[in-house]
DNA sequence: TGTACATCAGTGAACGCGCGTTCACTGATGTAC
DNA sequence: TGTACATCAGTGAACGCGCGTTCACTGATGTAC
C-alpha cells in the first residue's frame, strides 16, 4: 500500500538533491561545497560520500531528477488543459495561461532552471551530462512541436512560421523569462512572457 | 591623434578580462582560476593583482565591460536601422533582421550572455555588481519600450499587449536563444527566435 | 642635456584555508535457515 | 524462535592539492627642474 518498505528507509539522499538543487541555481555548481550541503542536511561528509560516488554523480543525479520531475509537471498540465478543450488550438491557449498562473503563483518567483545553469557551467560536467541536459531541450522542443502539429491539421497558419522555432520559443521564453524576473526580482516577467507567447500563438492560427 | 600616450601603454588587464571574460561563460566564476587566466596571458600571479584589487573586481569590470559593448552594438544597429527606413516600424523591423543575421555569423555561435551567467551565479557577487546586472536589464527593457513607443505612436496595434513585457521579450528570447542554441548545439536556434520575434511584431503592428 | 625621483607593470616566494576524496570502521535493521 | 550473516546508512580522522591573497622587491619608462 505505501512505498515498498523493504530496506531502511531514509530520504537523506532527497534532502541532499534538494539543498544541492537551490544552492546551484544560486551560485553554480563549483561553489556549493560538498560541506555546506552535510551541514544543512545533518550528516558528516562521509554519509555524502556513501549516497555519491562523487561531485559529479550528484551533478548528474541532479539534473536527471530536475527534467523528470519538468517533464511530469507539464504532461500534467497540458493533459488537463486537454481535458478542458476538444480543440487542441484552445487546448494549448488554456495550458499556456495554467502556466503562466502557475508561474505567478510561485511565491518567490521561479527559482531557476537547471538546464541553464548547466549550461553556463559546461565544461565542469561529462559528456554525459551534457547528453543529459541536450536530450531535455530536445524533449521540450519535441513536446511543443507536437502540440503545434496538432494544431496546424486544423487551423491553417495565418503567417508561415517555422513550427520547431516555434515550439523552442516555449523554452527561450520561459529560460529568458526567469532570468529576468530574477536580474531585476519582478516574479511577473516570466509569466508576462508566458502570456505574450499565448498572444502570438493566437495571432499566428487564429481561430 | 592615437590614444593618449601618456604613460607605458600595455593591453595586459584587456587581455585578462578577455580570456577571463570566454572562461566565466564555459565554466562560471568560481570554476574559473586566477591561476588559468594568468597562464594564458603569460604573466605571474602577482601581475594578475597588479591590474585588479581582488577577484571579485575582475567580476565587476567584466560585466562592466560587456555591458558597455552591448550597448554600443545596439545602439550602432539600431541606429543604421532607423537611417534606412523611416518610419519606425519598419527601422525597427529592419533592425531585428540586421540582428538575426549578425547573431546567424557568429562562426561559433554566440559565446553567451554574461548577464545570465551572472544570474545563475548570483550569490558570489556583491550587491554592487548585481546592481550593475539589474541595470543592464533595465537598460535594454528601455531601449526597446522607446523604439516600441515611436511605432505605437504611428501604428494602432492590432491587440492590446504590454509593452513592457514586450520589450522585455527581445532579451528574453536573446538570453533564451542562446541557452537552446549552447545546450543543443546548433547556432542557427538564435536568429531563428530573433525572426520569430520580428513576425510576432509585425502581426501586433499590421503596417 | 643631465640627473633625481615617481610611476608603471610587473616578479618571486610564502601563507593558510577549504575543498574533494579515501579508508577503516560501526551500530541498527533485514533475511535465511 | 534463535542465531549468523548481510546490508544499510552512515561516522571519524586524515590526505594532499590548488586556490586567493599578501608582501617586499625590481627594472623600464616618464616627468620636473
Amino acid at each position: 500500500m505505501l512505498d515498498k518498505p523493504s530496506p531502511k528507509r531514509t530520504n537523506t539522499r532527497e534532502r541532499l538533491l534538494d539543498v544541492a538543487e537551490s544552492a546551484v541555481l544560486e551560485k553554480g555548481f563549483e561553489a556549493t561545497s560538498i560541506e555546506e550541503l552535510i551541514a544543512e542536511v545533518g550528516i558528516t561528509k562521509s554519509g555524502f560520500f556513501y549516497h555519491f560516488p562523487d561531485k559529479t554523480a550528484m551533478a548528474h543525479a541532479l539534473l536527471e531528477r530536475y527534467l523528470t520531475r519538468e517533464d511530469a509537471m507539464l504532461d500534467d498540465l497540458f493533459n488537463r488543459a486537454r481535458e478542458l478543450h476538444e480543440d487542441p488550438l484552445h487546448a494549448f491557449l488554456i495550458g499556456l495561461k495554467m502556466f503562466a498562473e502557475l508561474m505567478a503563483d510561485l511565491p518567490n518567483g521561479h527559482p531557476g532552471c537547471l538546464v541553464a545553469a548547466y549550461c553556463y557551467q559546461d565544461r565542469l560536467f561529462d559528456r554525459e551530462v551534457r547528453a543529459l541536459n541536450r536530450a531535455g531541450v530536445l524533449a521540450w522542443r519535441a513536446r511543443f512541436r507536437a502540440l503545434l502539429d496538432e494544431i496546424v491539421a486544423l487551423h491553417p497558419p495565418r503567417i508561415d512560421v517555422d513550427l520547431d522555432a516555434m515550439a523552442d520559443m516555449v523554452s527561450a521564453l520561459v529560460d529568458g523569462g526567469i532570468i529576468l524576473g530574477k536580474v531585476v526580482d519582478d516574479k511577473n516577467v516570466l509569466p508576462g512572457q508566458v502570456m505574450l507567447y499565448r498572444e502570438f500563438v493566437r495571432s499566428v492560427f487564429p481561430g
